[in-house]
DNA sequence: ACTAACATACCGACTGGTTGGTATTTTAAT
DNA sequence: ATTAAAATACCAACCAGTCGGTATGTTAGT
């Protein structure tokens, strides 16, 4: 394992851990045991645990910012949106798909920890930006007359998402997520039909 | 103060702090300062942490469903949908306004509560049953051809709902609770016209 | 009416274990 | 030999929860 690779297994354990128990009920211990790692090499990679929570952060946010990247190669804006909306309904079907730590890290970090706040704002406001893009040129293709806005249904859809993921939590059941994106599909069939 | 005062006083204290931090992160001698109460009192009113925290969801949500209950006395079941839709906007505006503890515990406690986790699915699905039914009636009554599923867009709804919730957390702004449900208002103007 | 026995409400010092983080040492690579 | 990487041992602060005690009734027997 180079050094490298040390480095990742700590954030993917962490991040494994945080996705069940959030971010202060996972302590570095647990981290260091899952990582296979002692915590004198946790310390030496990261300053503190915000630190490293920061750099988990960062690192799920352009990882899903990568995946996406593979989408624009569609030339029908509303067809790139189905195409995210597939995306995300096969990502949250699969197996190991445990949610987003934005949202974890929002609602438990938001008040005491504002430079974590501040990267799940950025994350957020990413996300919304680059699907306003894409709705607001299938708008202008298939609906130049609808009047609704397509900075506030992108934002719309995000928050469908993540409290879809809280739901499934609460519930123990992923199936909520795909009845939520299928829900959302329904409210874009409405929107662009001509 | 009285005895039931004070066992109110330290669920009001607690939810106001774990509403800013979580369940985690919010200690019971913090939870002691901020109700004016020595810790003795604490344990003397509840068995342990968890036993508060459950007895906090449990009036969370029952607190909820009576918030609710003037609304049954509309005759039209859209716009008892509608009346609810009006509440829970006016509600999110207000300053004292800080979030819903079942969002919370279900994004942190799921895994490692499981008895708080069933309090959060349980009142969780209230609600969704409850609006479930008058967007059946208003189905039955507006749109008797249409095929949507009124559970789906309830459960959708209550996504929507919390998922805003997250947002607002992350962007420090509570407008994004309005505009995602004027968004959702609006998905049930689609579903609703003849 | 007096009192002994009991119950409730409350206090805050204390404890044992855990936490994030540090200091020191050892190992491995160049 | 030098330095980066990793292991070990350790610490002060903090945590949930305990415990012995006090103050204030309440009940019941005489």
């Amino acid at each position: 394992m180079d050094k490298v690779d040390k480095k990742e297994k700590i954030l993917d354990s962490a991040q494994c851990l945080m996705l069940d128990k959030g971010y202060v009920a996972t302590t570095v211990d647990e981290i260091c045991e899952s990582a296979g790692v002692t915590k004198g090499s946790f310390f030496y990679y990261f300053k503190d645990k915000e630190e490293m929570g920061k750099e988990m952060a960062q690192r799920f946010s352009s990882r899903g910012k990568q995946c996406c990247e593979g989408l624009k190669g569609e030339a029908d804006p509303l067809k790139r949106v189905h195409g995210l909306l597939d995306m995300i309904t096969e990502i949250s079907k699969t197996a190991d798909f445990k949610g987003c730590i934005m949202g974890i890290f929002s609602q438990e970090l938001s008040e005491t920890h504002p430079e974590i706040r501040k990267i799940c704002e950025t994350s957020f406001d990413g996300f919304i930006s680059n699907l306003e893009k894409d709705l607001a040129q299938a708008k202008d293709k298939y609906a130049p007359k609808s009047s609704f806005k397509p900075r506030e249904v992108a934002e719309y859809f995000l928050a469908t998402f993540q409290g879809a993921m809280v739901l499934a939590r609460a519930k123990k059941d992923k199936k909520i997520v795909e009845r939520a994106l299928s829900q959302f599909r329904e409210h874009l069939r409405m929107l662009y039909k001509k």
